[in-house]
DNA sequence: AATACCCGCAACCGCCACTCG
DNA sequence: GCGAGTGGCGGTTGCGGGTAT
Protein backbone atom coordinates (compact mmCIF):
# COMPACT_ATOMS: atom_id res chain seq x y z
CA UNK A 1 0.00 0.00 0.00
CA UNK A 2 2.91 1.96 0.64
CA UNK A 3 1.80 3.56 3.60
CA UNK A 4 4.55 4.67 5.98
CA UNK A 5 5.40 3.31 9.11
CA UNK A 6 3.23 5.44 11.59
CA UNK A 7 6.62 5.84 13.98
CA UNK A 8 8.23 8.05 11.14
CA UNK A 9 6.33 10.98 12.67
CA UNK A 10 8.13 13.68 14.40
CA UNK A 11 8.88 13.46 17.94
CA UNK A 12 7.81 9.61 18.70
CA UNK A 13 9.78 7.73 21.02
CA UNK A 14 11.43 4.46 20.43
CA UNK A 15 13.34 2.17 22.65
CA UNK A 16 12.66 0.73 25.49
CA UNK A 17 9.41 2.09 27.72
CA UNK A 18 10.27 3.75 30.92
CA UNK A 19 8.26 2.29 34.16
CA UNK A 20 5.99 6.11 33.52
CA UNK A 21 5.32 5.54 30.29
CA UNK A 22 3.77 1.92 31.19
CA UNK A 23 1.95 3.19 34.06
CA UNK A 24 0.68 6.02 31.72
CA UNK A 25 -0.27 3.34 29.30
CA UNK A 26 -2.28 1.18 32.04
CA UNK A 27 -4.21 4.00 33.43
CA UNK A 28 -5.56 5.15 30.33
CA UNK A 29 -6.73 1.59 28.94
CA UNK A 30 -8.02 0.57 32.29
CA UNK A 31 -10.12 3.89 31.98
CA UNK A 32 -11.11 4.26 28.31
CA UNK A 33 -10.11 0.74 27.14
CA UNK A 34 -7.68 1.15 24.18
CA UNK A 35 -10.16 2.35 21.72
CA UNK A 36 -8.01 3.20 18.15
CA UNK A 37 -4.64 2.14 18.94
CA UNK A 38 -3.51 5.18 16.13
CA UNK A 39 -4.96 7.78 18.75
CA UNK A 40 -4.42 6.22 21.87
CA UNK A 41 -1.11 7.86 22.14
CA UNK A 42 -2.18 11.06 22.37
CA UNK A 43 -5.10 10.24 24.19
CA UNK A 44 -3.05 9.09 26.74
CA UNK A 45 -0.33 11.63 26.65
CA UNK A 46 2.52 9.35 25.20
CA UNK A 47 4.76 10.37 22.48
CA UNK A 48 4.73 6.77 20.72
CA UNK A 49 3.02 5.36 18.46
CA UNK A 50 -0.08 3.54 18.40
CA UNK A 51 1.60 0.45 17.04
CA UNK A 52 4.66 0.42 19.59
CA UNK A 53 1.49 1.10 22.73
CA UNK A 54 -0.31 -2.34 21.01
CA UNK A 55 3.00 -4.30 21.43
CA UNK A 56 3.94 -2.90 24.91
CA UNK A 57 0.22 -3.88 25.68
CA UNK A 58 -0.15 -7.01 24.38
CA UNK A 59 3.50 -8.36 24.94
CA UNK A 60 3.58 -7.17 28.49
CA UNK A 61 1.84 -4.97 30.26
CA UNK A 62 -1.57 -6.49 29.78
CA UNK A 63 -2.70 -8.14 33.50
CA UNK A 64 -3.43 -11.71 31.87
CA UNK A 65 0.00 -12.62 30.83
CA UNK A 66 1.56 -14.98 32.86
CA UNK A 67 5.65 -14.90 33.68
CA UNK A 68 8.56 -17.08 34.06
CA UNK A 69 9.26 -20.33 32.73
CA UNK A 70 7.99 -22.09 30.83
CA UNK A 71 6.48 -25.69 31.96
CA UNK A 72 7.37 -29.05 30.79
CA UNK A 73 3.39 -29.56 30.17
CA UNK A 74 4.26 -25.84 28.21
CA UNK A 75 7.05 -26.92 26.37
CA UNK A 76 5.16 -29.87 24.86
CA UNK A 77 2.28 -28.01 23.86
CA UNK A 78 4.19 -25.70 21.32
CA UNK A 79 6.70 -28.86 20.33
CA UNK A 80 3.20 -30.67 19.41
CA UNK A 81 1.45 -27.13 18.19
CA UNK A 82 4.40 -26.43 16.20
CA UNK A 83 4.99 -29.57 14.54
CA UNK A 84 1.53 -29.07 13.16
CA UNK A 85 0.87 -25.33 12.77
CA UNK A 86 4.37 -24.72 11.86
CA UNK A 87 5.31 -20.90 12.62
CA UNK A 88 1.94 -19.99 13.63
CA UNK A 89 2.86 -18.28 17.03
CA UNK A 90 -0.71 -16.10 17.53
CA UNK A 91 -2.70 -19.16 16.69
CA UNK A 92 -0.02 -21.35 19.34
CA UNK A 93 0.12 -18.36 21.97
CA UNK A 94 -4.06 -19.25 21.39
CA UNK A 95 -3.64 -22.86 23.84
CA UNK A 96 -1.51 -21.53 26.02
CA UNK A 97 -3.13 -18.70 28.49
CA UNK A 98 -1.07 -16.01 29.75
CA UNK A 99 1.33 -16.70 26.75
CA UNK A 100 1.70 -14.25 24.23
CA UNK A 101 2.93 -15.07 20.71
CA UNK A 102 6.21 -13.14 20.87
CA UNK A 103 7.47 -14.62 24.09
CA UNK A 104 6.36 -18.41 22.60
CA UNK A 105 8.70 -17.49 19.42
CA UNK A 106 11.30 -16.21 21.53
CA UNK A 107 11.16 -18.64 23.43
CA UNK A 108 11.07 -21.65 20.68
CA UNK A 109 14.47 -19.72 18.77
CA UNK A 110 16.45 -19.77 21.87
CA UNK A 111 15.32 -22.82 23.77
CA UNK A 112 13.30 -25.61 21.56
CA UNK A 113 14.55 -24.89 18.24
CA UNK A 114 18.04 -25.18 19.64
CA UNK A 115 17.59 -28.77 21.32
CA UNK A 116 15.97 -30.00 18.72
CA UNK A 117 18.47 -29.55 16.24
CA UNK A 118 20.96 -31.50 18.87
CA UNK A 119 18.78 -34.37 18.56
CA UNK A 120 19.15 -34.31 15.17
CA UNK A 121 15.64 -33.36 14.64
CA UNK A 122 14.76 -30.65 11.89
CA UNK A 123 12.92 -28.32 13.52
CA UNK A 124 10.64 -27.19 10.68
CA UNK A 125 9.78 -30.77 9.70
CA UNK A 126 9.87 -32.50 13.66
CA UNK A 127 11.54 -35.44 11.42
CA UNK A 128 15.32 -36.60 12.42
CA UNK A 129 17.29 -34.95 9.54
CA UNK A 130 18.99 -36.63 6.89
CA UNK A 131 21.59 -34.39 5.68
CA UNK A 132 25.19 -34.66 5.70
CA UNK A 133 25.76 -32.23 8.38
CA UNK A 134 23.13 -33.59 10.64
CA UNK A 135 24.68 -36.80 10.50
CA UNK A 136 28.06 -35.19 11.09
CA UNK A 137 28.75 -36.99 14.56
CA UNK A 138 27.84 -40.46 13.47
CA UNK A 139 30.17 -40.24 10.51
CA UNK A 140 33.01 -38.97 12.48
CA UNK A 141 32.10 -42.14 14.99
CA UNK A 142 32.84 -44.18 11.43
CA UNK A 143 35.62 -42.98 10.39
CA UNK A 144 36.95 -43.04 14.12
CA UNK A 145 36.34 -47.18 13.70
CA UNK A 146 37.47 -46.81 9.98
CA UNK A 147 40.94 -45.77 11.21
CA UNK A 148 40.84 -48.59 13.76
CA UNK A 149 40.40 -51.14 11.59
CA UNK A 150 43.07 -49.58 9.38
CA UNK A 151 45.43 -49.81 12.37
CA UNK A 152 44.61 -52.98 13.45
CA UNK A 153 45.17 -54.53 9.52
CA UNK A 154 47.62 -52.58 8.83
CA UNK A 155 50.49 -55.26 7.92
CA UNK A 156 47.41 -57.17 6.13
CA UNK A 157 47.12 -54.31 3.98
CA UNK A 158 50.18 -53.63 3.16
CA UNK A 159 50.83 -57.04 2.18
CA UNK A 160 47.89 -56.78 -0.37
CA UNK A 161 48.79 -53.35 -1.24
CA UNK A 162 52.07 -55.35 -2.75
CA UNK A 163 49.75 -57.17 -4.50
CA UNK A 164 48.11 -54.42 -6.27
CA UNK A 165 50.94 -52.41 -7.01
CA UNK A 166 51.62 -55.23 -9.03
CA UNK A 167 51.62 -54.72 -12.68
CA UNK A 168 48.45 -54.90 -14.13
CA UNK A 169 49.66 -57.41 -17.08
CA UNK A 170 51.40 -59.64 -14.37
CA UNK A 171 47.72 -60.45 -12.89
CA UNK A 172 46.03 -61.07 -15.97
CA UNK A 173 49.21 -63.14 -17.51
CA UNK A 174 47.99 -66.02 -17.84
CA UNK A 175 44.48 -64.97 -18.85
CA UNK A 176 43.31 -64.63 -21.93
CA UNK A 177 39.70 -65.31 -21.06
CA UNK A 178 39.61 -62.61 -18.51
CA UNK A 179 41.44 -60.31 -20.73
CA UNK A 180 38.72 -60.96 -23.10
CA UNK A 181 36.03 -60.13 -20.53
CA UNK A 182 37.63 -57.06 -19.72
CA UNK A 183 37.11 -56.26 -23.18
CA UNK A 184 41.04 -55.83 -23.80
CA UNK A 185 41.37 -55.98 -27.20
CA UNK A 186 45.09 -55.92 -27.51
CA UNK A 187 45.56 -58.42 -25.12
CA UNK A 188 48.31 -61.21 -25.87
CA UNK A 189 48.87 -63.50 -22.89
CA UNK A 190 52.52 -63.80 -24.33
CA UNK A 191 53.29 -60.37 -24.25
CA UNK A 192 55.17 -59.18 -21.15
CA UNK A 193 55.42 -55.06 -21.79
CA UNK A 194 53.74 -53.03 -20.05
CA UNK A 195 52.41 -50.49 -23.06
CA UNK A 196 49.94 -53.08 -24.73
CA UNK A 197 47.53 -53.06 -22.04
CA UNK A 198 48.07 -49.78 -20.72
CA UNK A 199 47.49 -48.59 -23.75
CA UNK A 200 43.77 -49.63 -22.74
CA UNK A 201 41.24 -47.23 -20.99
CA UNK A 202 40.34 -49.55 -19.32
CA UNK A 203 43.23 -50.69 -17.80
CA UNK A 204 44.27 -47.12 -17.16
CA UNK A 205 41.35 -46.32 -15.11
CA UNK A 206 41.63 -49.59 -13.33
CA UNK A 207 45.14 -48.67 -12.01
CA UNK A 208 43.79 -44.84 -10.73
CA UNK A 209 41.33 -46.69 -9.10
CA UNK A 210 43.38 -49.11 -8.00
CA UNK A 211 45.50 -46.38 -5.79
CA UNK A 212 42.30 -44.20 -4.90
CA UNK A 213 40.94 -47.32 -3.76
CA UNK A 214 43.72 -48.14 -1.38
CA UNK A 215 43.62 -44.80 -0.18
CA UNK A 216 39.71 -45.38 1.38
CA UNK A 217 39.23 -49.10 2.20
CA UNK A 218 41.09 -51.68 3.91
CA UNK A 219 42.45 -52.91 0.40
CA UNK A 220 42.75 -56.60 1.22
CA UNK A 221 38.29 -56.58 1.09
CA UNK A 222 38.64 -54.98 -2.32
CA UNK A 223 38.61 -56.52 -6.04
CA UNK A 224 40.27 -54.39 -8.11
CA UNK A 225 39.91 -56.40 -10.98
CA UNK A 226 36.09 -54.98 -11.57
CA UNK A 227 34.38 -58.10 -11.77
CA UNK A 228 31.43 -59.82 -9.92
CA UNK A 229 33.75 -62.13 -8.15
CA UNK A 230 36.05 -61.34 -5.45
CA UNK A 231 39.66 -60.50 -6.29
CA UNK A 232 41.07 -64.27 -5.03
CA UNK A 233 38.43 -65.91 -7.09
CA UNK A 234 39.59 -64.11 -10.25
CA UNK A 235 43.19 -64.81 -9.22
CA UNK A 236 42.15 -68.70 -9.01
CA UNK A 237 41.06 -67.95 -12.49
CA UNK A 238 44.42 -67.11 -13.45
CA UNK A 239 45.48 -71.10 -12.28
CA UNK A 240 47.51 -69.74 -10.01
CA UNK A 241 47.00 -73.09 -8.01
CA UNK A 242 50.81 -73.13 -6.82
CA UNK A 243 53.37 -71.22 -5.22
CA UNK A 244 55.53 -71.16 -8.74
CA UNK A 245 51.71 -70.16 -10.13
CA UNK A 246 51.41 -67.34 -8.19
CA UNK A 247 54.83 -66.27 -7.58
CA UNK A 248 54.31 -63.80 -10.39
CA UNK A 249 51.42 -62.12 -8.90
CA UNK A 250 53.39 -62.02 -5.44
CA UNK A 251 50.00 -64.18 -3.77
CA UNK A 252 52.42 -66.54 -1.70
CA UNK A 253 55.03 -63.99 -0.04
CA UNK A 254 51.54 -62.60 1.09
CA UNK A 255 50.95 -65.29 3.04
CA UNK A 256 46.94 -65.13 0.52
CA UNK A 257 47.88 -68.89 -0.85
CA UNK A 258 49.94 -72.18 0.20
CA UNK A 259 51.96 -74.25 -1.89
CA UNK A 260 49.27 -76.82 -1.42
CA UNK A 261 46.26 -75.10 -1.94
CA UNK A 262 43.91 -75.63 -4.31
CA UNK A 263 42.34 -73.03 -5.98
CA UNK A 264 38.81 -74.20 -4.99
CA UNK A 265 40.40 -74.22 -1.63
CA UNK A 266 41.15 -70.26 -1.66
CA UNK A 267 39.25 -68.56 0.88
CA UNK A 268 37.28 -65.89 -1.09
CA UNK A 269 38.06 -61.89 -0.25
CA UNK A 270 34.43 -60.40 1.07
CA UNK A 271 33.23 -58.36 -1.02
CA UNK A 272 32.34 -54.68 -0.47
CA UNK A 273 28.66 -55.09 -0.99
CA UNK A 274 25.99 -57.36 -1.27
CA UNK A 275 23.46 -56.36 -4.39
CA UNK A 276 21.48 -59.36 -3.17
CA UNK A 277 19.63 -57.45 -0.48
CA UNK A 278 19.74 -56.16 2.87
CA UNK A 279 21.09 -52.78 3.84
CA UNK A 280 22.27 -53.30 6.91
CA UNK A 281 26.13 -52.74 7.70
CA UNK A 282 27.88 -55.53 8.91
CA UNK A 283 31.52 -55.54 10.03
CA UNK A 284 33.43 -58.66 10.50
CA UNK A 285 36.73 -59.58 11.62
CA UNK A 286 37.19 -63.49 11.49
CA UNK A 287 40.65 -64.54 12.43
CA UNK A 288 40.05 -68.04 10.85
CA UNK A 289 40.07 -66.43 7.35
CA UNK A 290 43.44 -65.99 5.63
CA UNK A 291 42.26 -62.19 5.86
CA UNK A 292 39.99 -60.20 8.60
CA UNK A 293 36.80 -58.99 6.84
CA UNK A 294 34.73 -55.90 6.28
CA UNK A 295 31.61 -56.07 4.05
CA UNK A 296 29.25 -53.28 3.78
CA UNK A 297 25.78 -54.80 3.04
CA UNK A 298 24.86 -57.59 5.56
CA UNK A 299 24.69 -61.83 4.70
CA UNK A 300 27.95 -62.65 2.15
CA UNK A 301 30.72 -63.01 4.66
CA UNK A 302 33.94 -65.14 3.18
CA UNK A 303 31.93 -68.06 2.20
CA UNK A 304 33.26 -67.94 -1.85
CA UNK A 305 29.35 -67.93 -2.72
CA UNK A 306 29.89 -64.13 -4.02
CA UNK A 307 28.40 -63.98 -7.62
CA UNK A 308 26.28 -61.64 -5.99
CA UNK A 309 28.33 -59.46 -4.87
CA UNK A 310 29.39 -56.72 -6.50
CA UNK A 311 31.48 -53.58 -5.67
CA UNK A 312 32.78 -51.52 -8.62
CA UNK A 313 29.79 -49.22 -9.00
CA UNK A 314 30.73 -48.05 -5.41
CA UNK A 315 33.93 -46.58 -6.97
CA UNK A 316 33.57 -46.15 -10.86
CA UNK A 317 31.53 -44.28 -12.37
CA UNK A 318 28.40 -44.74 -14.32
CA UNK A 319 29.26 -44.04 -17.63
CA UNK A 320 32.39 -45.96 -17.53
CA UNK A 321 31.08 -48.97 -16.13
CA UNK A 322 28.94 -49.13 -18.63
CA UNK A 323 31.16 -48.81 -20.79
CA UNK A 324 33.86 -51.48 -19.67
CA UNK A 325 31.70 -53.97 -17.43
CA UNK A 326 28.50 -54.13 -18.23
CA UNK A 327 29.30 -57.69 -19.52
CA UNK A 328 31.03 -59.03 -16.44
CA UNK A 329 28.70 -57.42 -13.58
C1' DA B 1 39.98 -6.51 36.77
C1' DA B 2 39.22 -5.80 32.03
C1' DT B 3 37.68 -7.31 27.81
C1' DA B 4 35.37 -10.24 24.53
C1' DC B 5 31.84 -13.08 23.56
C1' DC B 6 27.33 -15.22 24.03
C1' DC B 7 22.54 -15.38 24.93
C1' DG B 8 17.81 -14.01 25.97
C1' DC B 9 14.32 -10.96 25.27
C1' DA B 10 11.91 -6.61 24.35
C1' DA B 11 11.03 -3.89 20.66
C1' DC B 12 10.98 -2.66 15.85
C1' DC B 13 10.02 -3.36 10.92
C1' DG B 14 7.67 -4.71 6.95
C1' DC B 15 4.13 -7.15 5.04
C1' DC B 16 -0.56 -8.90 4.79
C1' DA B 17 -5.52 -9.22 5.60
C1' DC B 18 -9.51 -7.08 6.86
C1' DT B 19 -12.78 -3.21 7.27
C1' DC B 20 -15.04 0.71 5.82
C1' DG B 21 -16.33 4.75 3.22
C1' DG C 1 -14.79 -2.47 -7.00
C1' DC C 2 -11.25 0.36 -5.15
C1' DG C 3 -8.18 2.51 -2.06
C1' DA C 4 -7.06 4.28 2.53
C1' DG C 5 -6.76 3.12 7.30
C1' DT C 6 -5.97 -0.13 10.85
C1' DG C 7 -4.83 -4.28 13.38
C1' DG C 8 -2.23 -8.32 13.48
C1' DC C 9 1.50 -11.41 12.48
C1' DG C 10 6.16 -13.23 11.75
C1' DG C 11 10.99 -12.12 11.05
C1' DT C 12 14.71 -9.56 12.63
C1' DT C 13 17.45 -6.41 15.39
C1' DG C 14 19.92 -4.59 19.08
C1' DC C 15 20.47 -3.81 23.94
C1' DG C 16 21.77 -5.44 28.37
C1' DG C 17 23.11 -8.94 31.49
C1' DG C 18 25.78 -13.04 32.22
C1' DT C 19 29.77 -15.84 31.33
C1' DA C 20 34.29 -17.05 29.62
C1' DT C 21 39.00 -15.79 28.79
Amino acid sequence: MGRSPCCDENNLKKGPWTPEEDQKLIDYIQNHGHGSWRALPKLAGLKRCGKSCRLRWTNYLRPDIKRGKFSNEEENTILHLHSILGNKWSAIAGHLPGRTDNEIKNYWNTHLKKRLIQMGIDPMTHQPKTDIFSCLPQLLALANLKELLEQTQLSQNLQYLNLLQQPVPALFANNSELANALNMTNFTPTNQELSPYYSNNFLKELDQKRVEMSNFFPVENTSVLGGSQPLQQQVTFMNAQTKDDCEVSGLCEMGLVSDKSPSSTWNPLPSLMDTSGGNNININTNSQETSSTTSYGGGGGGDGGAAAYKWPEFLFEDSFLDENLKEIC
